[in-house]
DNA sequence: GCGCTCAATTGAACGATGCTCAATTTACTT
DNA sequence: AAGTAAATTGAGCATCGTTCAATTGAGCGC
């Protein structure tokens, strides 16, 4: 039974879980695979292609799920939580998606669905596109430094505690000069 | 007449701003110090510790100015601003920074005087510290994201205008959430 | 100026990386 | 069973960061 594009896809996020990124390489990859290195390049034309995919798969998670409910302010912190979440759930997730090449079409539907709660709440276009884009910044940024130089350091619950607080400024943020 | 450190630290950040990041290499800096490869590891124990003096020469910039004036949002305002400033004065100098083995001393002492002005401002040493973490984290997430994807394609005017009004939106938070 | 000492550099190599490609094997279709 | 296309191999290339014994260079006491 020859390998499949997903076998080789599934493969590289387990082996992501376990060494992390720096140490995901196409020889260890292969060696897991049961596989010459070459075989990889049948599937994917290079690295890079594959951790895009590995990036897109993360970030698929988010939008995957139904839609939150609750008031905007509600579905906005829902929708930022489940980003960071997602990015949680994979060593160096956060660094992964935050060095995509080219923007995958689950990081559009993301921002889509952010720009979307606001313009429902009363955001004029161009207002819901800054909000939008300053929850995605700052959801990267903390996930980055907390995920690069805080686990293990600081407790979970702080650590989600802290993003959840800091959310809420912006969110206020967000009410006072945008909306109401 | 030997090479000094620094000259292999200024090589380093001239060859960073010319090449890049991923094509800054050992090889390369020897060749443009007119050196061989060996000698750059009597004055640097690796290539990571030469970026950490990088690093650090960045973050150190923003300190180096003097305390900014205004009111404590004017204030924070303009230390974001510079942060961003240092970071974009240099190819990849936003993934670089977030990108540091062990927090630098100059990024403590960046943290400090966020912090700091919060304080003044009358808010409580937990609230100062969130606050001063939420901006940073956005600072940090949009400029990386900015630097990487949007360089070339976005006019800077553009860029520092969304940059600003973004960060009002977050000012605007700390003022309704922990201030006033 | 003469040795001497230590700072600084060289030259050559090591292991590991991403990637390529002609040759070969495997799996499927007719 | 034959033939075709998919999939893998094996060997190799260029480049990377790093090491280290051997060599050169510079400054200092005499």
């Amino acid at each position: 039974m020859p390998l499949r594009q997903v076998d080789v896809l599934h493969g590289a996020i387990e082996l992501l879980d376990e060494v992390g990124l720096d140490e995901l390489t196409t020889r260890r990859l292969a060696e897991r695979l049961g596989v010459r290195v070459g075989a990889l390049y049948w599937h994917y034309p290079s690295k890079s292609a594959l951790l895009d995919a590995i990036t897109e798969l993360i970030i698929a998670e988010v939008v995957a799920e139904p839609p939150p409910s609750g008031d905007w302010a509600e579905q906005l912190r829902e929708l930022a939580a489940r980003a960071r979440r997602s990015m949680l759930a994979h060593r160096d997730g956060a660094r992964l998606v935050s060095s995509f090449s080219t923007p995958p079409p689950s990081a559009m539907a993301y921002m889509a669905s952010l720009i979307e709660v606001l313009r429902a709440a009363g955001a004029s276009k161009r207002d819901a596109a800054l909000a939008a884009d300053t929850i995605t910044s700052f959801t990267n940024g903390y996930t980055l430094e907390e995920q690069a130089r805080k686990v293990g350091t600081v407790s979970r619950r702080q650590l989600d505690a802290a993003f959840h607080a800091e959310l809420r400024i912006i969110l206020a943020g967000i009410r006072a000069e945008l909306l109401g």
